[in-house]
DNA sequence: CAGGGTATCTTGTCGGTGACTAGTTTTTCT
DNA sequence: AGAAAAACTAGTCACCGACAAGATACCCTG
């Protein structure tokens, strides 16, 4: 009847996270439930308050950790390669990669989004983001920068939001690398556009 | 006890609508409930279920009425000027102005987005995004517009998202067009190309 | 190794919610 | 007017979030 470690087995809190990853990926993060929680990861149905005080609790810890996540990814390609292309690239491939996080965070009313952890790992992401842009554009002082920065941020977010919403028009291919750098090249078309692909070729008319 | 008009009051669709836009835009989409809905339009707990079946049929006719609200304001806009900047304005100022249908309408694990009146709506959308952009580039023939379409309807979607929820970094000031303008001039500047390695000077960068 | 203190987890409970069913009232059609 | 359909009410059940109180395991001191 009792799982093998009804209480205290140390990683209450990780094995919640983890669940709550999983239960996000199945059904969305505003229909997890603590209670379903609680039962993936063999405890009483209170347990989960228990470490994050309430649903919110739960959610904000996910935000923070996709927050760091996504910093961390976003240096990582930063470091590698310094192409603003490159953190579109990775920004994309993590909000494929890390859905039930990526979802969590850009829903503020559903956690705290004032928790200072979560805070934090936003202004990495920031940071980086804004980086790449400095780097491809003049110096990082001029006023342009804050808005090509906003713009390339923009860019990245709506392409991904609509990407893992499936709200972009057919045509396009699955791959989404390929697809992420055609749409990353069109905001910096310094030089020849070569955005012709290799296949693909519609029949227009948008929408079905 | 009973409100004046207990049955039949021959509007109450229309009531629970209203209500909707009303809790969402207090509560946000996941947290509304039908029985609020019900108290708000003076009807008994279980009326809304009857004309929208469940709670996903009432956020279902949210997001198709807001994105039959998009598409009208987005036409209006492109027949207007038929800019793409004041296309993206108009998106822009669409989701502050009706923040709750936006916000619908972007949660497709809330409602059905396969509702063929949702499917119509936003094909209306994407048809006036497509055309706002290949008004700006050569001819709607080209597979570059479809990718151009894409890069446009990213770069107007994520700075909207991103600006309802105060995700962007302060020093662009409050005047909500005058920066989509500003962001939105990023995309198009073929001819300056300005921002990119070749740096140029947009005359009318009014304020900041 | 005993015992107390504390962190962790369980059990029980309460109000609220979504969905369903059955019943009641109003409108409409003929 | 009378029947049929539409619109709404009332009741019920399982589930959920939050809270309170109790039980259990770990830890530390001695």
């Amino acid at each position: 009847m009792t799982p093998a470690h009804p209480y205290h087995h140390g990683a209450l809190r990780r094995a919640v996270l983890d669940a709550a990853v999983v239960a996000i990926n199945e059904v969305g993060p505003a229909a997890v439930s603590l209670r379903d929680l609680a039962r993936r990861a063999g405890v009483s149905h209170a347990a989960p308050a228990y470490h994050f005080g309430n649903k919110a609790g739960v959610l904000t810890a996910v935000a923070a950790e996709g927050h760091n996540l996504l910093a961390d990814a976003l240096t990582t390609a930063h470091e590698r390669r310094g192409d603003f292309a490159d953190v579109g690239v990775a920004y994309v491939r993590f909000a494929v990669d890390h859905r039930a996080h990526f979802e969590v965070m850009h829903r503020p009313e559903l956690y705290d989004a004032a928790d200072p952890d979560v805070v934090a790992a936003r202004a990495r992401t920031a940071h980086v983001l804004y980086a790449g842009v400095a780097a491809h554009s003049g110096g990082p002082e001029e006023p342009d920068v804050l808005v090509a920065g906003v713009a390339a941020w923009s860019l990245v977010h709506g392409f991904t939001s609509l990407w893992v919403q499936q709200a972009l028009p057919p045509g396009l291919g699955d791959d989404l690398e390929a697809v992420a750098r055609l749409v990353a090249k069109v905001l910096f078309s310094h030089e020849s556009r070569s955005l012709t692909g290799r296949k693909e070729r519609n029949d227009d008319s948008a929408s079905a």
